[in-house]
RNA sequence: GCCACGGUAGCUCAGCAGGUAGAGCGCGUGCUUGGUAAGCACGAGGUCGCGGGUUCAAAUCCCGCCCGUGGCUCCA
């Protein structure tokens, strides 16, 4: 319950007109003077229980201001989480009755829309609000901490120089003060859908689905295959870092007593999932199911640093409604989530810088590059100074500025964490890779180490993200894209993402047949090449492939079967005006695709290699 | 929750001082057998988000609801 408080010369109102929660109301308004007038919001999770410790609180404020009238006024606009309108009603008008007995209080009707003049004493005590916390189950303690937690904000510079974040010179650093502004002064001017939604359409990689909940999305052929790319080669990197991949439960019971302790710190809000008697919430990320089975397991100091890794697909979220967009925000989605038990502060920075190193690594193999980020490190004010060489060692490996923010003290479960941030074409940032150095969970969890001196100790743990959410890697590459066609390039994915990776076009019928032969001797070698074989000129063959950012247009006709080449467009080299054509061998174009994809997974056409069997998902 | 905008053919959208529903793309059929970013012709395809009201008559006006997108959620 929310109230705000204000003590007046007097309150007149006048009802307006009715909503569809209206309470009976017969009279036109009222005035009343030398009134304490009351505000008050009544939330989901408010009790009686809620509404007598309000009804103190006024009773309070009453007594401080020396007012023996109260105006209870229903006012909806201090809460973003309202009782329904019945259990509100009720409320008040057990709150009228319990101050009836010292009051003279007035209530007005509930439901109206209503005009209303106040004069407001203005003397110190006559504007208060107060919040009376009821059973409140979506928010966590976190998520409140996080508005408590005052920032301190700098800029470390590649000169090891911590400048207030004020007076640092951004004009070298346009992308890091769009990053600044949107991180500090959280401003969205901007009235448009994002370049990505419209391209993840188009490009028929995802769409909204109506039929699921929001930020639930369908992904068709193409951006199953996109994904599913990216999916393994995180994992390959993971594991090849050393991770041991597991996999865990996606939903966990809620009175779990260390998991409901960690749900408090974690901001986030929950799915909640009814169960035959337990009641469950659908996990976050994969910490919970991580943390449980190394909790469990015998761990002695040989075996530290030791890595545990999942992909998980889904970790849910579930976002304010208004903060969902595109794949850049979703209620569901897909993460790697790495964790590795660490011995104490040294080894933890360590493996902190370590994977600091591997992120980069991983996104630019993806094809996002350290230009195409903006770092961002967070830290309690303690840590950094016990630390700061270190710090300073990690702003040497991108050897560009960073943003630092600090907080006095520590409101979240980690000591100091990274992200990568990327900002896109409408200057809205979002993260990508992120490790933390955790402090607080092995305890919580009961997870230990036996050491050398035979005791048993709590670790440390690292949280890694290396890539982060693949959705958001996806939609990273599609801004990333949009940006280059805004610089007049033509827009693609990296070669080895792209769905189709050679079209050939035969120029007639007569040429199909050798389009075909050459299609599956690439597909044969692992390269993704399909025919258009539907009855259109080449010219529209072209525009279409063209359109679906496909790197390898060859096109087949008398010529190259005369010359045994074949000519092909190629993307990367050409723009809109003038297009790149290069007459190769098969073995050319498939040596150089090899060359381009060397390292990264493959798999097949996500779809059938011949255009006219092929439908239109949309 | 609040504000703005939107929901019409598979897609993108026009129509909305009320009078039998339109375009482009896509799809189907036919002609064309093509040389690098959209060949030509014909055709099929619509409970105009849902419910109620006004009217002789509603996609269009009124009321309510649902869904979507963007922003806000007041930080004095």
């Amino acid at each position: 319950m929310k109230i705000l408080l204000l003590h007046s010369d007097y309150i007149e109102y006048e009802v307006k007109k009715k909503t569809r929660f209206a309470e009976q109301f017969e009279g036109k308004g009222a005035r009343i003077d030398e009134a304490l007038v009351v505000f008050v919001s009544v939330e989901k999770g408010d009790t009686e229980e809620t509404a007598l410790r309000a009804v103190e609180e006024i009773r309070d404020v009453a007594g401080k201001v020396n007012s023996d009238k109260i105006v209870l006024y229903p006012y909806a606009h201090l809460s973003s989480s309202l009782a329904d309108a019945e259990t509100a009603v009720k409320l008040l008008r057990f709150m009228e009755e319990k101050l009836s007995d010292d009051f003279e209080v007035h209530r007005s009707p509930f439901g109206w829309y209503k005009a209303f003049k106040i004069s407001c004493k203005g003397h110190p005590l006559s504007e208060l609000s107060r919040e009376i916390r009821g059973e409140e189950i979506e928010l966590t303690q976190a998520l409140k901490d996080e508005e408590k937690a005052k920032s301190y904000w700098y800029i470390l510079t590649p000169d090891k120089e911590l400048v207030d974040v004020e007076k640092f010179d951004f004009s070298n650093y346009p992308n890091l003060r769009k990053f600044v502004d949107y991180e500090i002064a959280k401003r969205r001017a901007v009235d448009q859908t994002p370049p990505h939604v419209e391209l993840m359409k188009r490009l028929e990689i995802a769409d909204y689905e109506e039929a699921s909940d929001s930020g639930h999305m369908r992904y068709y052929p193409n951006g199953r295959l996109i994904k599913s790319l990216l999916e393994m080669f995180v994992t390959e990197k993971c594991i090849e870092y050393g991770a041991m991949e597991v996999e865990t439960p996606i939903m966990y019971d809620r009175a779990h007593p260390t998991l409901r302790k960690y749900l408090e710190r974690f901001p986030a809000r929950q799915y909640i999932i009814k169960g035959d008697k337990r009641d469950f919430f659908l996990r976050f990320a994969a910490c919970f199911g991580q943390f449980l089975m190394t909790a469990q397991a015998t761990i002695t100091y040989r075996h530290l640093p030791l890595k545990m890794y999942e992909l998980t697909r889904y970790s849910f979220r579930k976002e304010q409604r208004g903060e969902l967009v595109g794949l850049r925000r979703l209620r569901a989605f897909t993460m790697p989530d790495m964790h590795t038990i660490v011995r104490d502060i040294e080894e933890a920075k360590e493996e902190f810088y370590n994977q600091y190193k591997l992120s980069v690594e991983v996104l630019k193999e993806i094809g996002l590059e350290p230009d195409d980020y903006e770092v961002a490190i967070r830290i309690t004010r303690d840590f950094y100074e016990e630390n700061k060489d270190f710090i300073h060692s990690i702003a040497e490996v991108l050897n560009k500025p960073i943003l630092i923010e600090m907080w006095d003290k520590r409101f979240f479960y980690f000591v100091l964490k990274f992200e990568f941030n990327f900002v896109d074409a409408l200057d809205k940032a979002s993260a990508l890779s992120t490790v933390q150095i955790d402090v607080e969970n092995a305890e919580r969890y009961g997870i230990t180490y036996v050491d050398s001196d035979g005791n048993e100790k709590h670790p440390m743990i690292l949280h890694c993200s290396a890539s982060g959410a693949i959705e958001r890697v996806v939609y990273a590459l599609l801004e990333k894209a949009h940006l280059s066609a805004e610089n007049g390039a033509l827009p693609m994915l990296p070669v080895w993402l792209s769905p189709t990776q050679v079209r050939i076009i035969p120029i007639a019928e007569r040429h199909l047949e050798k389009a075909i032969e050459i299609a599956q001797t690439l597909n044969e070698n692992r390269i993704r090449a399909d025919v258009d074989d539907r009855e259109e000129t080449t010219a529209k063959k072209v525009r279409d492939a063209s359109t679906s950012w496909i790197p390898y247009i060859a096109v087949i006709g008398d010529r190259e079967i005369e010359e045994g080449v074949l000519t092909v467009t190629v993307r990367k080299e050409s723009t809109l005006k003038g297009q790149k054509r290069v007459k190769m061998t098969l073995e050319d174009l498939m040596d150089e695709i090899k060359n381009e994809t060397e390292g990264k997974p493959y798999k097949p056409l996500p779809m059938h290699f011949m255009l006219s069997r092929r439908p239109s998902m949309r």
